[in-house]
DNA sequence: TGAATATATGAGCAGATGTTCATAAGTCTA
DNA sequence: TAGACTTATGAACATCTGCTCATATATTCA
């Protein structure tokens, strides 16, 4: 399955090659995938996925929430709508904003669960 | 537990931002989420964590199976040491990585297998 | 209709990011 | 010890990010 070595340098385990290039996902599963966590890298986009995980908002409740503009809100809203994060409902002239991604909450509660224990075993009480 | 509203928006909703402002994590917590979802937002260093999931590897190897330079792997392994997501054991001159944190196989994993099925949902066979 | 409100978006900018290139530091071997 | 090898790192650079500001679009209400 490998083929030459995607170094110039001298490749020095083959088989441990082999093996960690045995269960490579595609290529374009990877891209996607990173996408995903970059929208989770960011204070504020994980307040946006915080708050709707609690109930659907509006945009100016959203921005009250998070605590930054509502233009900031809009344009992250935008970002997280593109990458179906996110959708809303229109109700006159307010849009009320949901989770449409249930994986998001379940990486979001797990990492969440994960920097509070190490938060506690680094900082004991 | 709401103080003035932290937009210069007329606030909509007062119970429904009180309730989304209920469970909101402290800072510190969010701002380290992010840095950790940040560390999993490229390609490259998912793929290294992919590969280190199956054994521990040296740079080199690292850099064979990533499919970049080894410098470009050096720095993201830095990057990677100070979130204490890999640590590393010398053997001469070479230096082996291994994951050094379960939470990010977890993530890793999680999100891979979503971001599979959204590919056999959108792309049926 | 006109003013107020709610949201969306384009432009622009400062700062962060990911790579390459050159090179340093440390280790092995002849 | 000299040369080959493995890894680490600083500098530089192009690109990306997340925000603000100004403004457009759309809706409600007097």
């Amino acid at each position: 399955m490998i083929d030459a070595p995607l170094c110039d340098i001298h490749l020095v385990h083959e088989d441990a090659v082999a093996a960690a290039s045995e269960g490579r996902s595609a290529e374009a599963l990877v891209v996607r995938l990173a996408d995903i966590f970059q929208l989770l890298a960011s204070p504020t986009r994980l307040r946006i996925v915080e708050a709707l995980a609690v109930r659907e908002l509006c945009v100016c409740d959203l921005a009250a929430v998070v605590g930054v503009s509502q233009s900031a809100v809009s344009h992250q809203l935008r970002q997280m709508r593109q990458m179906r994060l996110v959708r809303y409902r229109r109700e006159g002239r307010m849009a009320f904003y949901r989770l449409d991604d249930p994986c998001i909450e379940t990486l979001f509660s797990t990492g969440l669960e994960h920097v509070r224990e190490m938060d506690y075993r680094e900082e004991p009480p």
